[in-house]
DNA sequence: TACTTTTGTATCGTAAACGATATAAAACAA
DNA sequence: TTGTTTTATATCGTTTACGATACAAAAGTA
């Protein structure tokens, strides 16, 4: 068996694990208010910045749109968010907090500390934690191609 | 705005990110042969040894069955492995693979570097690699309970 | 043995992801 | 202005993920 086949040592399948065991931290914490984890990062996305049309959300998030287009329709169908086309640019949909979406904000003010305090153990702390960060952001801007 | 709520400041969607993007530079390689990168996985698992029940591989990949399941039904239809009811244990369906399955190995052999020097960078480097392999595997042993 | 619980897999429903394609508006070019 | 290309979003089909549930075989218990 050749070493490079080794499911230990493969990188990907690492990152694929931590990241699908990380989102499910997040489920009982997010379900509890009717989210998923993607549709948290819209809400990351919106709260730093309200009324942006569905390509800027995308292009934050790395995802397509025909990614976040059925996300976004089914928030604004619990009344998360509205979507309005553009007035400059009639081809854009303009995706803006509704007072619901932005009450979330406070209902999840704890979600952050409880995730991160979930994963502290021997080599990630506040110290290394930095060092993670770096390499995971290497990695995305070496593979996004754009 | 709060830090903690910043998406550049949120390691699991750092991880999300760099996994989906992992996950597409396999996308080109593996597309070729007919599989996806979940499939390549049972591939890595089934190649290191053979003629295991459902819930091994699922285990060893961190999935739960009612995902393994399908995945393995359409390989199955693919004619990369066959499944079998288990003699000792009726309840257990043991995976093997078939000759097309063993082939695909040979195929491809040159994934692995391929995609290792794709995410080459400042950062992570063959020297720095495994500690980036140690933080994640410690993320996935403190998240996983079982 | 008969009954209960556990275990291994499968089925179902829903929500991502994403390649491929469609469509209308805007930008550009002839 | 008319025709072409680009852009922004949406629709469609397929494959994961995964919670909930179903079901039969095995294990444990009375």
């Amino acid at each position: 068996m050749k070493e490079e086949f080794k499911l230990d040592n493969q990188l990907c399948f690492r990152l694929y694990t931590a990241s699908r065991l990380m989102t499910q931290a997040y489920h009982p914490l997010l379900s509890e208010h009717g989210l998923t984890y993607p549709q948290y990062l819209v809400l990351l996305v919106l709260w730093e910045a309200d009324a942006q049309p569905v390509n800027d959300i995308a292009h934050k998030l790395y995802l397509e749109t025909n990614t976040v287009t059925p996300l976004l329709q089914r928030m604004e169908k619990e009344g998360i968010l509205i979507r309005q086309r553009g007035q400059k640019d009639a081809r854009q949909m303009i995706v803006s907090l509704t007072r619901k979406g932005w009450d979330l904000q406070k209902k999840l003010a704890d979600v952050p500390f409880k995730v991160g305090g979930a994963v502290l153990c021997d080599s990630v702390t506040p110290e290394t934690a930095p060092t993670l960060y770096k390499m995971l952001n290497d990695i995305i801007s070496k593979l996004k191609n754009d």
